[in-house]
DNA sequence: AATGAATGAGGTTTCATTCAT
DNA sequence: TATGAATGAAACCTCATTCAT
């Protein structure tokens, strides 16, 4: 068979530091390259040349694994969301009483925000694009929430004991419980300016924490609702 | 010269028999059209060309006014801050007694923001940014908050008048109340796709609505705090 | 109305060579650029910077005035083809015998493709692509053929005066007469390599000329078919 | 390791359990995508990925076997070359009358045209490239052409049995045999367009290939020429 | 013989901004 | 005050090609 002769290859360059031709490796420097690009300046200010840099790897490396800055971002809100759920495992309420369990929880949900920033603003992120990206992922939507269930799960028993108002909507309040938290941090650029007060201290954050704590409980443990 | 141009229509297609001319106008037209697509788009997705053809100004004026899309977005927060304290003074609770003036307050809070959408989005968008924008600007920062004013007031003469507890600190209060409602209107997309249910109906944003309120009041009228 | 302040513009510089400013001109410019660059290299092989270069504005000038590159290659084959008309336009067969007209219109037709080589390649290119750029020109389709005209006049003037026969479709002529010389100098490369001659000196491209006239009026002239 | 891909669906969905190793089918199925892609797109606007895809075999091998995608288009036309010598080894008109051994001729390459469609795209394309690529191949160069060689013939015995005219160039004749039928099938897109027609349906065929072949045998009957 | 991983150069297009009138 | 023409930098993405096994 003819073949086209090509200039022999050199003797391989003896030790390597970094390991080159790893798929696996690649593809998580660029994720996690992706991940802190995009929740710094957004899918719009993001840079897939900045990504590239960050990560060491060539530009179009990522458009080899990845297809497009859309499928890039999905790819990243997935990695996301898994973590999210990931962490909410860790969380183990089973062996608590509904109001120490609930606090865990809150709390939980609190440092969780505080120790991923980047979580917010991906998630801001997203909704300023309507969640176009998670839309077209099918993997987020099957993803269940272990923390909703917990929730869930807390309620009963708290109601059960009589330990908890009954009338509460489980999905108002994870909003709340999240939304008490994410609003807090995600926001604390503008509110801080406004207030003239650093709002990310320890013990700023850590007021925080037990305020968002004691609203919630406060709430559920008011079994006289008149309204 | 006919020139290629890429979406033709205009929004108002009634009168477009435009006065030249007209400084104030044009001014208005831009702001008027930048905070729409600032707000729809964010800051980095925002388009000039786009907020030229929308206000229908030649793009030059844009830079003739503002000097750059970084200073139009400052004029774009300025004008919505504005608005915002304005829209607050329409609320009185001089009159109420607090736990109805309260109420009062955390539902105009909610109403606001949803009737103002861009409000949200131009936060979150200002917060990616790291506040940068409305940094710069001397007026957002010298605008005093008079739902502040009102929320300490009212604090005041609930705590006076043995309703409200004692030990509430104002700014984490306001955080709240904003973020019970801001969390939940400006996330509506990811929070809707991973719920799945629309949460923007008008029985669930009446429901929110009053869920919020019942929080916030459970919070200030627990009078025995342990924690 | 307080406004941006920016710097002043410099006086202008006296005298210019090239009048700047001049959108006309610079359409022209690019027109011609595009029709060389995609002529010599066809429309995957043409490029935008070259054109850009070759017309010496600015790259972005072309998306200002055509938008993409398919409607630059769109705008180029519209003017190609209103080019054609217009030199068709030229020839006036009115007054000549049928068989001296005829004869003048097949030269008439080689001359004009000898001496517009980028006719050849622009076409051939064009049905690389199915036809997919004149499709989405309403121009081109409304082009009326004043050569067809002609052709059909002509075949008519013969055949009332019995020189020429009668059972000719004006349409295969049409395309004979053009192919017979399109073929031999659009192909002019394969075909001189393969035959080892140089098609296009003087003296080969009289004799093909004649060459061709005499095969279409042999057909026309042969009133006697039997198939 | 997966990765991202654009196009899935492969053309033989058949039997996909190939056998590995076999140097001489893998140089065969990229020849075959590749005259495939090339003569759909055009050399610029051929793809080495999609051969790959097509083919089935790693890219890589095209590079393997080939070296370039310069060298694979050369092997492209080399082999359609070869083809079409081939194929006009098939026509005998040995044993005919010239009148019918032309006609045969005639309608033979108007028949190999309309059935092998690529040859027309690749060999206009490589008209568009000046002939670069068979101009490097030696193998094309000496290739003889048993049409031409057929022709002379058919024309020597024409003119001894005062059958067909003597002042026949066998290389205008050819061009012009090959241009009538060639002309009219590269170019049926925009010429279709033009008429409004559709010029491949099988009447439509017919009628060409009966009109090609009477002009050429009135040109060749027409003993006495005055021009 | 065969493959997946990786690269660099360059391609089209976008966009904020400025020029010149 | 207003406008159309023009620009340069940079964005996303493509593609032929090579590396390393």
């Amino acid at each position: 068979m003819t073949r086209f002769r090509r200039k022999l290859p050199l003797p391989s360059p003896s030790a390597r530091q970094k390991p080159k031709r790893n798929a696996e490796r690649s593809r998580k420097l660029i994720l996690r390259a992706a991940t802190a690009e995009f929740a710094n300046k957004g899918f719009d200010g993001g840079r897939i040349d900045e990504i590239a840099r960050r990560s060491g790897v060539n530009k179009n490396l990522i458009y080899y694994y990845f297809g497009s800055k859309d499928r890039l971002i999905i790819a990243v809100m997935e990695r996301i969301y898994e973590d999210m759920r990931a962490r909410q495992n860790d969380l183990s309420v089973v062996g608590l009483e509904p109001e120490a369990g609930m606090r865990a929880l809150v709390e939980h949900s609190f440092d969780h925000f505080a120790s991923t920033p980047e979580l917010l603003t991906l998630m801001s992120n997203e909704n300023l694009h309507r969640a176009e990206h998670i839309r077209k992922s099918r993997k987020i939507r099957s993803l269940y929430n272990p923390l909703m269930t917990a929730l869930r799960s807390l309620l009963e028993r708290g109601a059960a004991q009589e330990i908890f108002r009954t009338d509460v909507d489980a999905v108002d309040l994870y909003i709340s419980i999240t939304g008490l938290s994410y609003f807090y941090l995600a926001n604390r650029f503008t509110l801080g300016f406004i207030f003239g007060q650093n709002l990310v201290t320890p013990n700023r954050l850590r007021q925080r924490r037990k305020h968002v704590a004691t609203l919630v409980l406060d709430y559920l443990k008011n079994r006289a609702p008149k309204s």
